[in-house]
DNA sequence: ACCCGTCATCAAACCGGTTTACACTTGACG
DNA sequence: CGTCAAGTGTAAACCGGTTTGATGACGGGT
């Protein structure tokens, strides 16, 4: 509880209320004496500025937002956003600024959020889960808070943006099964309005040269388990597929055993982001390492930069990585 | 951005800022047409109140905080934390609070972060990870700020509580093993410092009868995999571990099948905390799910009934349920 | 007709900092 | 010796709200 205030160390330094302030700012030049006179008297007063006022006088918030209109239920499945966060936070820390996150239900709260955070809460905003033409793009240009997109965003924006290539963990993965023998390689994507499911399906589709064999998914366990399924029962089933999670890829992996196939020998399985678990299941299973901490640290400069006005850039952190696990082994006895 | 102020909307309706800031807060009556006026004007100009100002002006912060202090790796293992602040956020949306959330490296960076918080960033702390004797209560009672346990304390506190009674689901599965035959239970749990580590411990010990097959693991795949080979290297191994995490359950359920072992008919096993995949493995996952989110709405409650300035309470939030799988099926085969 | 109480509004102070315009010393230089 | 610039500190305004004491209008009671 700060009770003492600017004031009362200016009474006890015997100065006025602004050479405590520019004493501890340094924004104009005060002499060695008085400097140590204030800070002896801050020190003995244990006084530390107020938030508050300082934000008040200074239009700043020190603190940077994150929206999240997920599903509870969705938001614990994800292995991706904790690791991005703490890479967010790793940056924020140096520099005092704190996160704020808020999980909304729908879009009206969301868009609520938003404003509110404009309105002298937040500094700017960190942007997830962009689909294809997103609404909050625009909204957040008009509010006019500084904003770093997380993924590739292909409208124009003058906003910064982290991308990676998904494409090429996903080229890497197919021409892997190809040399393992796999003709009928599968994907279960994401929802396809994400931006970046979309990426990975196109990409996957230019891999293989084809969308026959590719199937919207939710990112959930219920949808790997379906799609699955549905794939599973084509008269000329995959040897092989690839799906845009390890949650999916879990699940689907479940289904084709309970169904009496032999992974990897029957069906070759691979996720994407790669849960902590996935190393440690039997098969494990083959995933990419998406760099989430990576990721939130670059969003979390950009992010700064912008708020202190530099110009907007697009950052492309090449942070994927593909595990190659047992899910995608070649069987030594069905080599070809 | 908010560029309109309180004054421009007094200006437009003809009063002055203090009719306008009671029009809109309802402290003082204020006749039903100069009330209209003033919301026309707020509306014409689209205006919303600054947090800034607000926040000064009431001493409020309207947010609320949670400090880790753990590895970015730890957290993106934990499946209870993101469901946790998922709930707390239900309850938090409904009065327009924020969430502050916070990763710090080490001790001192979280004291600093407390006392910084304190300072009119936020207006209540929530405690996670609570262990015996925590430095942090003393603290934050000293801070002044209204603050909420997760977790049973046993030290005496002023502040608000969320307890679960976590000994109940482990008789449970204890009980469950010894139906199904097993008489060595052994039990990996987390870093006994921690207050719910413990709890567990001792409910296990309680339950079988001696702490002689209890490990100590810190939550990691890897401990669970190590504490798993010493318990496997026992002369009288045995036949049942359970684990006080999912992923440890799982790294652990791995390694004993590299050792030859047959899940459940060899080794039983049951993790903790029910991670999203842990339904979908094979076979799949024994666990408790220990209701994050009805905790995270419970803690929210808890802390804003603190800041509101009511009686500081424990609330007992019994929402452990287990869930038995595959893992600890009695085998056909082997039934007795 | 006078007094008083109620109700609605206003004006000003306040929250705790930052920042700007200005005043006062000093020292250097022409 | 007068003047100007640099260097330090002060006083007051400001950020954008909330809250309180004062003011004025109106109606009822006697």
């Amino acid at each position: 509880m700060s009770r003492t205030t600017i004031a009362d160390v200016a009474r006890e330094a015997g100065v006025t209320k602004a050479t405590v302030s520019h004493a501890l700012s340094g924004n104009r030049p005060i002499s060695d004496d008085t400097r140590a006179k204030v800070l002896a008297a801050a020190e003995r007063l244990n006084w530390v500025p107020s938030q508050r006022g300082r934000a008040l006088a200074t239009q700043r918030a020190n603190a940077v937002a994150v929206v999240l209109a997920r599903d509870p239920e969705v938001i614990a499945n994800d292995s991706f956003f904790p690791a991005f966060i703490a890479g967010v936070e790793s940056v924020l820390a140096e520099t005092e600024t704190a996160l704020i996150l808020q999980v909304v239900p729908d879009r009206a709260a969301e868009e609520r959020a938003y404003r509110s955070l404009a309105n002298g809460r937040a500094d700017g905003a960190l942007l997830l889960d962009l689909r294809t033409d997103d609404w909050r793009v625009p909204l957040l240009e008009e509010l006019g808070i500084p904003t770093v997109l997380v993924g590739a965003y292909e409208q124009p924006t003058r906003f910064s943006c982290v991308r990676t290539d998904d494409a090429a963990p996903i080229r890497e993965i197919v021409q892997h099964l190809r040399d393992a023998g796999h003709e009928r390689i599968a994907h279960v994507s994401g929802p396809l309005d994400y931006v970046h499911s979309r990426a990975r399906a196109d990409a996957y589709t230019d891999a293989v040269g084809g969308a026959d064999l590719l199937r919207e998914g939710d990112f959930s366990a219920a949808s790997g388990r379906a799609r699955t399924a549905e794939l599973l029962d084509l008269p000329d089933r995959p040897t092989a597929i690839l799906y845009a999670n390890d949650t999916m890829a879990i699940a689907g992996l479940s289904y084709a055993r309970s169904q009496g196939l032999r992974i990897p020998r029957d069906l070759a399985i691979s996720g994407f982001d790669d849960d902590h678990l996935s190393a440690h299941l039997s098969p494990a299973l083959t995933s990419v390492s998406s760099g989430p901490a990576a990721r939130g640290r670059a969003a979390a400069r950009l992010l700064q930069a912008d708020i202190a006005g530099e110009q907007p850039m697009t950052e492309v952190v090449d942070c994927n990585v593909v595990h190659f696990r047992e899910s995608t082994a070649r069987e030594k006895s069905t080599a070809r």
